[in-house]
RNA sequence: GGGCCAUUAGCUCAAUUGGCAGAGCAACUGACUCUUAAUCAGUAGGUUACAGGUUCGAUUCCUGUAUGGCCCUCCA
C-alpha cells in the first residue's frame, strides 16, 4: 500500500477512535429510515415541514463555519442535508469526524433552500458506517447545456478491477448493471406469460454439446471424473422435450474458452427456449415479442439509440436470406450459387485482391459451408444495424436443425442481428434420430479434421431422441448483448457486474 | 497469438529539445450560519508501473517485463 493512501486511511482511522470515544458506534446494527431520497424530492409537496429519516452514502460536503451541506446518496438517488449548529448543539462537532464515503442516517424536517433545492434540516444523524478508503471524488457540474462531469473515475482497469468503486461513484456503470437486472426480469416475464416453464439443467456435464464452441474442464473429485462447463442447454433441454414437457426455457450461463472482446465474454447469460409443435417461425415470433417487450419495459420506446446510431426495434423486422443475400453480394464473381458453383470457384474467389485478407479464415479448415459462412460475416454482417432476421442458413453448418423440405442444403434456421451483433439463433429442431447421428458424425469427421470447436458425438442424446421428441422450435438469446442495446453499453463487460480480468502479481 | 497505444500524488491530468516532477479535486490547518464543481488563505502528499541500458544528468531516449485499452485472429 502506498505510502500516501496509509496516510489518508490513518486519518480516518483516528476519526474512527474519536467518534468511539464521544460514545457514538460507527458501525451500528441497523438504521431507521422512513424515506428514500428520491421520494423526499418526489413528494416536496406532502413533505414540506415534515419530518423525515433519511440513509446513505455521503458523496459531498459544502461546509460554511456553523452550518454546513451534504448530499446522501441512496439507491434511489440523492438528497441535501443541511446541518446548522442552531438545531445540533454539540452534536454539530461530530460533522468533522465525517468523511465522504462515510454511511449517515439523518432525521429532519423537510424544507426547500433559498435556490430552490429540496433540503432536509438535520436535527439528529447517525454515523452508519465509517469508511476508512477515500472514495475517488467525482463531481457533477449543472450547467445550461446539461451536466458536465470532472474528475471522472474512467481508467478502465482501475474501474474493472475495484468495479464496487467504479459503480459507487460512476451512475451510468450502476445503471448498465441494473439494465441486466432488467433484462433477466422482462424475460422471465415475458416467457412465464406465454406459459414457460423454467428449468434448470446441469451446468457440469460429463460431455459438451449444443453449440460449436471450445469448452471449460474441470474434475469432480468424487466420481473421479473430467466434467465440462456447459457451453450450451439446448441438449438437456431437449431431454425434456423427450420427457414430455412442451414449453420450457432456462435462463443460465454458458461458458466457451475463448478471448474477451467488445462482444464476447467467456461465462455470458443465455435464454433458451424450447415448444414442442412449433418450429423456427414460433420462435422468431417469440423473440420479436420478448425483445420488444423488454425494450418497451426497461426503456419505455421501441426508438433507441445505440452508440450514436438510432436503432428501431419495431416489428416487423426485414428478413434476409442467408445465401441469397450474399450470392447477391458476389455477383461480381461470377459464381452462380454459392452452394452449388464448383467448389473451385469458391475458392479462388479467396484468393482474390478484394477478399484475400479472407483466406486466413479457411485456410486449413476448408469447407463450402465455412467459406459461405466466413463470407457472409465479412460482407454482410458489418451492414446489419437495424434488426434483421436472417434465414437459409447451410445445413451443414446447422447440424442440430432440420432441413428444409424444399431445399434441403438449408436449414430451418433463423439468427436474429441487431446493431451488427448476434443476438438470437433458432431451428426447427432436429428430432429425427437417424438424421441427427449423421449430423453429430460430419461433426466428428470434421473435429477429426483439426476443427477443435466441432460438437462431440452424445450417445445418449441420440438415445433419448429414440424416443420420440416431437417436432419442436428453439431458441436461443444472448442477453447481455440485448441488456447491451438497451443500456447503450459499447462494451459486453459494462453490462457484467464484476468482469474478469488478469490476476495481477 | 499478432499490431498500435497507454501507465506520473488517493482521483483527474500537466511537465518545452534529455536539465530542480507541477495543477485541480480529495486530505490537513484556519475563515465563513442557505451552499451545490461552494468560496478564500495556508500546509502536506511522488521508488514517474517494474527491471535493465545509454547519458554528466532520464518522466522524457533504447531494451525487456507486467497490466490495461483499441484493432486484427477465434467464439455468440
Amino acid at each position: 500500500m502506498a505510502e500516501e493512501t496509509k496516510s489518508l486511511r490513518q486519518i480516518r482511522l483516528e476519526k474512527l477512535k474519536r467518534l468511539r470515544e464521544k460514545g457514538v458506534d460507527p458501525y451500528p446494527v441497523a438504521a431507521a429510515r422512513s424515506h428514500l431520497a428520491r421520494d423526499v424530492v418526489s413528494s416536496f409537496a406532502e413533505l414540506e415541514g415534515e419530518q423525515v429519516a433519511v440513509a446513505g452514502r455521503i458523496t459531498a460536503f459544502r461546509t460554511h463555519g456553523k452550518a454546513s451541506f451534504a448530499d446522501l446518496a441512496d439507491a434511489s438517488g440523492k438528497i441535501q442535508l443541511y446541518f446548522k449548529s442552531d438545531f445540533l448543539g454539540d452534536r454539530f462537532e461530530l460533522l468533522d469526524l465525517l468523511d465522504l464515503g462515510d454511511f449517515l442516517a439523518a432525521a429532519g424536517k423537510v424544507f426547500k433552500t433559498k435556490t430552490g433545492e429540496v433540503t432536509v434540516a438535520v436535527e439528529k444523524f447517525d454515523v452508519l458506517a465509517k469508511g476508512l478508503l477515500t472514495p475517488p471524488v467525482v463531481k457533477t457540474e449543472k450547467t445550461a447545456a446539461g451536466e458536465v462531469v470532472h474528475d471522472e473515475f474512467a481508467d478502465p482497469e482501475k474501474r474493472y478491477r475495484k468495479r464496487y468503486v467504479d459503480m459507487m461513484v460512476n451512475e451510468p456503470a450502476r445503471d448498465r448493471v441494473l439494465t441486466n437486472a432488467k433484462v433477466l426480469r422482462a424475460a422471465r416475464r415475458y416467457m412465464d406469460g406465454e406459459g414457460y416453464v423454467e428449468v434448470e439443467t446441469p451446468i457440469l456435464q460429463p460431455l459438451y454439446g449444443g453449440a460449436n464452441a471450445r469448452p471449460f474442464t474441470t474434475y469432480h473429485r468424487d466420481l473421479e471424473t473430467n466434467l465440462y462447463l456447459r457451453i450450451a442447454d439446448e441438449l438437456y433441454l431437449k431431454r425434456l422435450l423427450v420427457a414430455g414437457f412442451e414449453k420450457v426455457y432456462e435462463i443460465g450461463k454458458d461458458f466457451r474458452n475463448e478471448s474477451i472482446d467488445r462482444v464476447h465474454y467467456p461465462e455470458f447469460t443465455m435464454l433458451e427456449a424450447y415448444e414442442a409443435y412449433g418450429d423456427y417461425r414460433t420462435m422468431l415470433t417469440l423473440t420479436v415479442g420478448l425483445i420488444t417487450a423488454a425494450a418497451a419495459e426497461i426503456r419505455g420506446t421501441l426508438k433507441l439509440e445505440y452508440q450514436g446510431r438510432d436503432v428501431d426495434l419495431t416489428p416487423p423486422w426485414p428478413e434476409i436470406r442467408m445465401v441469397g443475400t450474399l450470392n447477391e453480394r458476389m455477383e461480381d464473381y461470377g459464381l452462380g450459387d454459392v452452394l452449388t458453383c464448383p467448389e473451385k470457384d469458391l475458392e479462388a474467389v479467396f484468393r482474390a485482391d478484394a477478399l484475400s485478407e479472407l483466406w486466413p479464415k479457411v485456410e486449413g479448415r476448408w469447407s463450402r459451408a465455412r467459406a459461405v459462412d466466413v463470407l457472409f460475416d465479412a460482407l454482410v454482417v458489418p451492414e446489419l444495424w437495424r434488426p434483421t432476421v436472417v434465414t437459409d442458413y447451410p445445413a451443414e453448418l446447422s447440424p442440430l436443425a432440420k432441413r428444409q423440405r424444399a431445399n434441403p442444403a438449408l436449414a430451418e434456421r433463423f439468427e436474429l442481428y441487431i446493431a451488427t451483433m448476434e443476438i438470437a439463433n433458432a431451428f426447427s429442431e432436429q428430432n429425427d434420430p437417424e438424421e441427427q447421428r449423421r449430423a453429430f458424425e460430419a461433426q466428428a469427421k470434421a473435429r477429426a479434421a483439426g476443427d477443435e470447436e466441432a460438437q462431440q458425438l452424445d450417445e445418449d442424446f441420440l438415445e433419448a431422441l429414440e424416443y420420440g421428441m416431437p417436432p419442436t422450435g428453439g431458441l436461443g438469446i444472448g442477453l447481455d448483448r440485448v441488456a447491451m442495446i438497451l443500456a447503450d453499453a459499447p462494451n459486453i463487460r459494462e453490462v457484467i457486474a464484476f468482469p474478469q480480468l488478469r490476476i495481477k502479481k
